[in-house]
DNA sequence: GAATTTGGTTCCATTATTTGAAACTTAGTT
DNA sequence: AACTAAGTTTCAAATAATGGAACCAAATTC
């Protein structure tokens, strides 16, 4: 399903063979990339060769397979501490972790999907598919539609038919409309719940994280699962989510305009 | 600093830009950029268009500033989860982790430095600067040093010369003599300590994850402060890291290679 | 053990893309 | 109104990408 459409010139193209390489979830040896790739053999070889130069892919000699490298690792940290976000964040998760002992995430919108940026696991921790860095569908997810609630309505508009709307359970939103009546309780309540939407046994409650104009810069929840708590007790979180939620929008307008770089890293290795 | 000479065609020149913008460690302005940048105006600001059209970047209209974009992190996501041994290990970390209380290190080694691939939170959380994503000193590191006692001794001569041996704290070891010393002593003992090296006040023991084969596949360390314990009372939890990198160990062999073939260290350089 | 297939790498003339000086456009100052 | 700094666009020349085909090496088949 991975059409081509890239466009920008060769740098487009070789980050479509990242795209590519990233798809397979594994290791990958070059004929398999081959059969799957719209270019020709000489083309996909220079664009590997190129890649794994630049520290972007890795080449297992003894398995004759390409996988992603870690520069990718390095430039994403890179860009997690230069999120207005997710650094600032960060010791508001701990607390708020600690002191509920359940998993907390941290989420920022990409298109029609959740970015998960930070998390915290449970005291005693739970079993399920989430970690920073992984993407999920915002419409079956607190956090996803805690920010969709909060959206410019003209934004939502464009979101919406880039939704899939796939049931993953008997109890998510398949339609645009049951979506459009919980974002209008979500709304006036402050706070999006996840009645097992997403997964069965999983559920949660998130707030929005909202500038002081009100724009959506990301969403915090508290998630557990059925058989640990219920829905209502969830709810008497709720409050607590949002006063976090909101103690981080303060920080992060406040560091929103320094005068100066910020200044970081104390460890300073920088290679 | 980084007078880059990248090489490898429009695509490594493209990729330096990445770098130069996430040198930054904050969103930064075109003229920012030029300042610092090789390239001349129109080129460098061509890179930039494709990049964010491409998502490696964003641009933020309101700031008129560049940051680092959210494909990275869902590339890099993807690259935790096709590595070898960060998801295989993950159950055994929050296994550890729990038992122990305290802050579980996962790291593997890229060149003279340690990659930190996957973390867990001691229950009370210690502050300190370590992150999934984040590269360190090897010489000054338990997981660092973990992994250097056991490499073979043309490959760690190699590295040697990589190293500042920068002095980070009165512990650091900072010639080539004490740091051989420790590695001998690390590769007798099967475990390694931080002595404060890197940071003051934090002490870890760290055990190294070694294939079958005796290739380093990885590290895993036990990681707290003085004013929380002490290394003799972290040292009785040396077997427990151990036991912990074996069965590590024991795992990414059974899931990778079933019935063949050498596992790689990825240094994927040279095709 | 010779012949063929499979999987990977290199060549190189053609072609398309990148390049960057300079011109242009705002928005901000004097 | 004149000037300046920061960012954007243009376009001919320079350069790098392209991909068909040849090549090599290791398996596999005959």
């Amino acid at each position: 399903m991975t059409a081509e459409q890239s466009g920008d010139g060769t740098v487009g193209k070789a980050l479509d063979v990242l795209d590519q390489v990233a798809s397979f979830g594994r290791p990958v040896r070059f004929s398999e990339l081959l059969a799957a790739s719209p270019y020709p053999k000489a083309t996909l070889f220079r664009f590997l060769q190129t890649l794994t130069s630049q520290g972007m892919l890795s080449f297992d000699a003894a398995t004759g397979t390409y996988a992603l490298g870690v520069r990718l690792v390095r430039l994403a940290h890179a860009a997690w501490k230069q999120s207005s976000l997710a650094p600032i964040a960060r010791p508001f998760l701990d607390e708020l972790s600690t002191e509920m002992g359940e998993t907390v995430h941290l989420a920022q919108l990409d298109g029609a999907h959740v970015l998960y940026v930070d998390k915290r696991n449970a005291r005693v921790p739970i079993e399920m598919f989430s970690q920073a860095g992984k993407v999920g569908p915002a419409y079956c997810t607190g956090v996803g539609k805690a920010m969709l609630a909060f959206l410019p309505a003209a934004q939502l508009a464009r979101l919406i038919p880039q939704m899939a709307f796939h049931r993953y359970t008997p109890g998510t939103l398949t339609t645009p409309e049951a979506l459009a009546a919980d974002l209008a309780a979500i709304h006036s309540a402050g706070h999006a719940f996840d009645r097992e939407e997403h997964e069965p046994g999983i559920i949660c409650v998130a707030a929005p994280i909202l500038s002081s104009r009100g724009r959506v810069l990301g969403a915090l929840s508290l998630t557990s699962s059925t058989s640990r708590t219920s829905l209502g007790a969830l709810e008497a979180c709720a409050d607590k989510v949002k006063a976090t939620a909101t103690r981080i929008a303060d920080e992060v307008e406040h560091w929103q305009f320094p005068e100066e770089a910020p200044q970081a890293n104390r460890t300073g290795t920088e290679p």
